[in-house]
RNA sequence: GGUCCGUUGGUCUAGUUGGUUUAGGACGCAUCCCUGUCACGGAUGAGAUCACGAGUUCGAGUCUCGUACGGACCGCCA
């Protein structure tokens, strides 16, 4: 038997035909005589009928069924005598004249349905069966869709889809390297890219001009709800090429996607955001702006409180911030806000203080303290009766992470986003480099291959201060969520080696690392920038998950384990010998 | 590397201050009845050494410690 189109997709336009189906039993309703089988496939579910005094035969097929078994049935399209409304094909049904059992089933280990009870673990063992639910089918279906529109788009602006190699070789900078150990040469490794970063900017030097791919990357950190070790970016590189350029090309992509996958009008040119105010007033380099609550600066007006935790802090060059939640002081209550108190201690804050603006004035344990504030602090906050104001005073990066985290968690808490937003904007104007308390030295904040302004090439000149830098780079925001960055990079051998010897290499030691990139500039390197979306995390936010395993067909778990295959697991000792590898026993420092 | 939370039939879960609980329910599963269901209905039934190990106690699903596994977060992710 010939299938004739797909289960989900049987249509009054086929009444009084045959049809031949092919699928999966989601349901099997039996009345004794009569029996419904709801018969599933890809694209959804369409009702088959079985009638014992009609067709036997075919009856005693349906009796025999269980759930998941797969099916292959001919029989009539029919129109139904009562509709059903929840079905797309339920103005009809099959009428069964034969029926095969193509494949037998255990009894799955939890139910295929929408609504899943079962616990992810448990999904992601038996992944095949959890793709069955529409919910999932519907996510790979969007996920192609979305690479199909990218894949189009790219190639009908004259961009070229490159492969670069996953066989590489480590660089030290950025994420832990995935390694892959070298069987003709003892001793050497691989590793696979982190991205194709070096590689595409090495084929602007080729004179490919524009260039994009759907590549796949490794990072071996530690893994998060929206973090997977391997992942897909959408990576792409354009020469003679300014930052504007890259944005509008960006923008177009993102628009056609939102129109073409979603049916969502987005308006372009999306808001830039300098990286400055999103992190004052956001406390993030990833603001979220579809609600309010912005964080604001108090330290002026606090400098002199007698409340010595605010004076203090302003004193030592720090900042006192705060946000305000409307009609938060009936919502959280003291033992809340503590709570909160606790979470943010994380970031590095040793407090959080409050006050609940009364119509008498402000109520809590610091209200003492600044009610003779309180006129310019609700005058700057917008605060009125009834509202919560939080404050933290500390660090600029403190004050920042803390705050930014309030704002995000009260906005969930207390329902102020409004769905059916698509906000997004990029963040511009980085600084080209941060300190990392942890290393103790300066690091890229992007890469070190970053352009910086134009006008701050100054500061990489003998006697002037480098950190001061800011860089040509860009991330896109969406809802909060970062989903891609990338900038205008430096082609100037010249200003490479300045950069790298402000991240503290020395000219042997920047040769050691990225010879081939430098030796790439020295041959000449056109002026180009780029972009790198991270396409599961874009697509996970497109499908409306909070998840990003629940868009990729087979992630691995929190801890970096792949259920279904059991992988990582150990190997043989023959493999090892093979790729001269002995595997220390760690045992006793466990 | 660290912090917090969780683990009870196939699945999801209830289980109070440690004691009438033969560990309850829903879904699923099995058998039987049923010709218009679509969360089908009805009847009957099977299925759990309460993750594992140690401890406290007259008595542990319940308390303590450890281990394993899972989840969230901090660090990490140029």
């Amino acid at each position: 038997m010939k299938r004739t189109n797909y289960a989900g997709r049987t249509n009054e336009s086929q009444i009084g035909e045959e049809v031949v189906l092919k699928g999966w039993v989601a349901k099997r309703r039996n009345l004794g005589g009569l029996i419904f089988i709801d018969l599933r496939d890809r694209e959804g579910i369409v009702q088959l009928v079985f009638d014992e005094k009609q067709d036997p035969a075919a009856f005693k097929v349906a009796n025999e069924c269980r759930s998941e078994y797969i099916l292959e049935v001919r029989g009539l399209v029919r129109e139904r005598a009562e509709i059903n409304p929840d079905l797309p094909t339920g103005k009809i049904e099959v009428e069964v004249k034969e029926a095969n059992i193509l494949a037998k089933s255990q009894t799955p280990p939890f139910e295929v349905k929408d609504n899943v009870d079962a616990s992810e673990d448990l999904r992601l063992q038996y992944r095949y069966i959890d793709l069955r639910r529409p919910e999932m089918m519907k996510n790979m279906k969007l996920r192609s869709k979305v690479a199909s529109i990218i894949h189009n788009y790219y190639d009908n602006n004259d961009f070229m889809d490159v492969e670069t190699p996953d066989l590489t070789r480590s660089t030290p900078e950025g994420a832990r390297d995935f390694l892959v150990p070298s069987r003709l040469y003892p001793g050497h490794f691989y590793a696979l890219p982190q991205s194709p970063q070096l590689f595409k900017q090495l084929l602007m030097a080729a004179g490919v001009d524009r260039y994009y791919q759907m590549a796949r990357c490794f990072r071996d950190e530690d893994l998060r709800g929206d973090r997977q070790p391997e992942f897909t970016q959408v990576d792409t590189e354009m020469s003679f090429a300014t930052a504007e350029d890259i944005q509008d090309m960006t923008e177009g992509l993102i628009k056609r996607v939102m129109k073409e996958a979603l049916n969502v009008d987005v308006k372009t040119p999306f808001p830039r955001m300098e990286w400055q105010e999103a992190m004052d007033r956001y406390g993030s380099d990833k603001p979220d702006t579809r609600f309010g609550m912005l964080i604001t600066d108090l330290s002026d007006i606090v400098k002199d409180s007698s409340f010595k935790v605010f004076s203090g802090t302003v004193a030592d060059g720090k900042f006192v911030r705060a946000i305000c939640v409307p009609g938060g002081a009936d919502h959280y209550s003291r033992k809340d806000i503590t709570k909160k108190e606790d979470y943010i201690k994380r970031y590095g804050a040793k407090g959080l203080a409050w006050v609940k603006v009364t119509a008498d004035g402000y109520n809590g344990p610091i209200a003492k303290f600044i009610n003779d504030l309180a006129a310019p602090i609700n005058e700057r906050l917008g605060a009125k009766e009834g509202d919560l104001i939080l404050f933290v005073a500390d660090s600029f990066h403190v004050v920042a992470d803390s705050l930014g985290y309030l704002r995000e968690k009260i906005a969930h808490e207390m329902d102020m986003i409004k769905p059916g937003q698509w906000n997004y904007l990029w963040v511009v104007n980085w600084p080209m480099f941060e300190y990392d308390e942890g290393f103790g030295k300066w690091i890229a904040a992007h890469h070190p291959f970053t352009m910086l302004n134009e006008e701050d090439l100054h500061y990489l000149e003998d006697g002037e201060d480098p950190h001061k830098a800011h860089a040509q780079s860009y991330d896109i925001i969406l809802n909060g969520n970062e989903i891609g960055g990338g900038s205008i990079r430096i082609h100037d051998p010249k200003i490479q080696e300045k950069v790298f010897k402000a991240l503290g290499y020395t000219k042997e030691e920047a040769r050691a690392r990225f010879n081939f990139l430098i030796k790439g500039l020295e041959n000449g390197m056109p002026p180009e920038g780029g972009l790198a979306f991270g396409f599961d995390r874009w697509v996970m936010l497109l499908a409306g998950a909070d998840n990003i395993r629940d868009v990729i067909p087979f992630p691995k778990n929190s801890k970096g384990i792949e259920p279904m295959t059991a992988a990582p697991g150990t190997v043989d000792q023959e493999q090892l010998d093979e790729l001269h590898i002995d595997v220390k026993d760690d045992s006793e420092n466990n």
